[in-house]
DNA sequence: TAGACATTACGTGTTATCACGTATTTTTTT
DNA sequence: AAAAAAATACGTGATAACACGTAATGTCTA
C-alpha cells in the first residue's frame, strides 16, 4: 500500500503535534502539512492534494463543517475526516451532509484514528463507536420518514443553521457576510427568517436556542 | 539537571498524547503519569509527586483551578502549569490566585510549553507571552493612579452578574433599566465594563460565557 | 412543467449597541 | 476617618441590529 498523505487542519499547535507525532509512528501515513487557519485551508489543499484532510470541526476564525463542503465539491478524491471534541448529533448529521467520510472525537483513542484514515483512504467510511450509536439512536427516534427527509427541525434550512452557528460564535453580519461569500444584506434577511421562525427577537435568546438545540457547542 | 517528572491532567486523549509525545522528545522531562478525570488527580499526585502538574484549565468533570488550589495548598513542592485553550483574563487571575506556577495556551509554540516547564521547575514562573500582555492590559487599565497600587479587581460585581443574567435572558438595556429601577445608562455603563472585564465583544459571546461559568441556565 | 421552497439581494427608517469618555454617590474595607 | 470598590449616571458619535417591505434567481419535486 502506497503512503496516505494528510493534511491537519486545526488552530491548536498542541493537537496538530499530538496528532502528527501519532500518524508518523505510522510508516503508511505522512502528514504533509499543516494549517491553522480557516482562510489558509482551500488554498493548501488546491495545492497538495491530500489524500486524507483531517478537519477541526470549529475553528476560530472559520467553520469546519462549511470548508468540508467546499473541498468535497471541488476535489471528489480527497476525503475529509471530521474531528470534534464532542458528540453533537447536529454536527455529526451535518458533516455528513457536506460530504465527510469519517466524523471521530479528539478522546477517542489513537488506534481509532489511524484505522479511520485507512479505512477512508480505502475508500470507504469511518464512524467512532459512539458516533455510530448517535447515529442510529437519531435514526430511530426519527423514524416515521424512511427517506432521509427530515422537516422538523423547527423549519430551519441548511442555510439558517450555518448563520445562526455563525452569529453565535459572536460574528456580526458583514463577517458572517465576508465568511459566507455573499451580501450582508442576505445575511440580514436570513436572520430575520430566522429570528421568525424560533421566535426570539435577539441574539441572547437565538444563542441559547441554539445551546438547547445542539446547534452550536458552548 | 535531574530529570523533571510531569503528571499531566487532561480529558483529551490526543492533547494527552501530543503534549507527551513532545515533552518525550526533550531529555531532562519525563512524564510519569496521565490523568484523565478530575477525581483521580489528587490521588495521583499525592502518589506521584512530580516536579510538575501540567493541567487543563476545564475539564469535564471538574474544575482545574480548584484541583489547583487543592494542590498547592497540599503539597508545597508542586508546581501547577496551567493549560488553557483560550486567553480568558478571568481564568488567568483565578489560575495565579489558585497557586499557578504558569499559564499557557494550547496553542502556543511548542518550545514555549518546554520552556515553560524548565523554568517553573527552576523555581520561577512562565507565561505565555500572550498571556503576560493581558496581565499587563489588565494591570495598567485597572489603575488610574501612577503609584502602581494593585488592584485585583478581577471578579464580576453582584451587580454585573445580575446584569449579565437579565442581558442573557434578551432583554435591553432599557428593560433591565427599569427591571433594576435604574437608569438605561447605568445599564449601558455596567454592559460596558462586563464587555471588559470578560473580554468579550458582543452579546452572543457574553451568553456562552455566562454558560460556561455557570452564571445562567439554559 | 408548474409550484413550492431556498437563497439571494436591496430600500428605508428606527432603535440599540458599543466605544470612547467623565463624574458623583453609596457602600465596604482598611 | 481615609481609602478603595461598587453602583450610579450622563455626553457624544459611529456602527449594527431590527422591522417592515419587495423581488429576482436557483433548486427540487410532485
Amino acid at each position: 500500500m502506497s503512503t496516505i498523505n494528510v493534511i491537519l487542519v486545526d488552530d491548536h499547535q498542541l493537537i496538530r503535534m499530538g496528532i502528527t507525532a501519532l500518524l508518523n509512528s505510522e510508516k503508511d501515513i505522512k502528514v504533509i502539512g499543516e494549517v491553522t487557519s480557516a482562510k489558509e485551508v482551500v488554498a493548501k489543499i488546491d495545492k497538495e492534494l491530500p489524500d486524507i484532510v483531517l478537519m477541526d470541526i470549529s475553528l476560530d476564525d472559520g467553520d469546519g463543517i462549511l470548508l468540508t463542503k467546499e473541498i468535497c465539491k471541488k476535489h471528489k478524491e480527497v476525503k475529509v475526516i471530521m474531528l470534534s471534541m464532542h458528540l453533537k448529533e447536529d454536527f455529526i448529521q451535518r458533516s455528513l451532509k457536506a460530504g465527510a467520510s469519517g466524523y471521530i472525537l479528539k478522546d477517542s483513542p489513537k488506534e481509532e484514528l489511524i484505522k479511520a484514515i485507512k479505512e477512508v483512504a480505502a475508500g470507504g467510511k469511518y464512524f467512532a463507536d459512539e458516533v455510530s450509536k448517535v447515529m442510529l439512536t437519531s435514526y430511530v427516534t426519527k423514524a416515521g420518514d424512511v427517506n432521509g427527509k427530515r422537516k422538523k427541525n423547527s423549519g430551519l434550512t441548511n442555510r439558517e443553521i450555518e448563520i445562526i452557528r455563525l452569529l453565535s460564535d459572536g460574528l456580526n453580519n458583514l463577517k458572517i457576510a465576508d465568511e459566507l461569500d455573499i451580501s450582508h444584506r442576505t445575511v440580514d434577511t436570513h436572520r430575520t427568517n430566522i429570528m421568525q421562525k424560533v421566535k426570539v427577537k435577539n441574539v441572547a435568546e437565538l444563542v441559547k436556542y441554539a445551546i438547547k438545540n445542539k446547534l452550536i457547542e458552548i
